[in-house]
DNA sequence: ACTATGGGTTCAAAAAGAAAACGGATCAAG
DNA sequence: CTTGATCCGTTTTCTTTTTGAACCCATAGT
């Protein structure tokens, strides 16, 4: 199976990889929460290629990630900024921030920390369940045959001991 | 900037990125969530070629992400499960699922869905403030410089208008 | 005219990924 | 004891991506 083939799975996970799941595409993603929005700077910050770096951005637009906006006329510029659908992937890279701050630590400390607006607190955010409020863990949840299920989810069941 | 570079990049996401980012790692990661703890199962799941498998397997247990643990001594077989590392992992599947339940929907509802056993409910878990319990967006969120901070945080700060 | 800046593209070489075939260990059937 | 099947890989070969360097173009400054 190609990579170019996951957009078609029928798997949420597979498709949110074939736009993401690019080691590049997260970094780029991360600086543009951090308020980066232009070439210059994403090549700059990240060391990335340009050539990679054309074509992730493109990509991104492409899939309405971002939107390429024309800022200034006279020498042509432009910016990337996040569209909603790239607002909402804020929770991917929070999650990968605080796994990575907790499991792959510097020794430094964390480089970036968040402060919740509303609260004024500096905190991690973390995954909570919607209906009653309590912080959730992979144990906590139990995964179902959804609406769109077709013989994907059949476990071989060798030995349920975890 | 090679992949290899990332591991020692003063960036928890590049960090994590350089153990998780890859087209595979993540859907291997999601079977894992499922239950799924042998290779062939893998395979046949996910259509992958066995030499990528096998090289991505070995690089989660050299990471401690899966322990592998032989379950059968006498053909030696093996299985492969998630160590609390590996558990800790959940919320960036969970939040890929989410954002791709959302944004790229396939018209027949998501395969999968998640209960909270806890209350019972059938939820998509999401962001909260664990200080004040909301649930939190890009928005609500504000970047700091954190200790390990040495000069990444430079943003350009051409037009702060988003 | 020459240099600098922003935002790219083109090109060749190197690295990574994929598919197919092979290997080895064990067991079961004929 | 020979054949076939299962599980878990590795080797080999071929294709696709990534990379770094160089190039291009429009504008602006000096």
């Amino acid at each position: 199976m190609r990579w170019s083939d996951l957009p078609n799975v029928s798997c949420s996970v597979a498709r949110a990889m074939s736009v993401v799941g690019d080691r590049w595409t997260m970094l780029v993603l991360r600086d543009l929460f951090l308020g980066v929005r232009r070439f210059e700077d994403f090549e700059r910050r990240l060391g990335i290629a340009r050539p990679v770096l054309s074509q992730r951005l493109k990509k991104l637009v492409e899939e309405d990630v971002l939107n390429k906006v024309r800022y200034e006329e006279r020498p042509a510029r432009y910016e990337y900024r996040l569209t909603q659908k790239g607002k909402d992937l804020y929770p991917v890279v929070m999650a990968l921030r605080a796994w990575g701050d907790e499991h792959m630590p510097t020794g430094d400390g964390p480089p970036v920390v968040t402060r919740h607006r509303a609260c004024g607190h500096v905190v991690t955010p973390k995954l909570c369940c919607p209906e009653c409020g309590e912080p959730v863990q992979a144990k906590d949840m139990e995964a179902l045959p959804g609406p769109g299920a077709h013989e994907i989810a059949h476990q071989p069941a060798s030995r349920r001991s975890a």
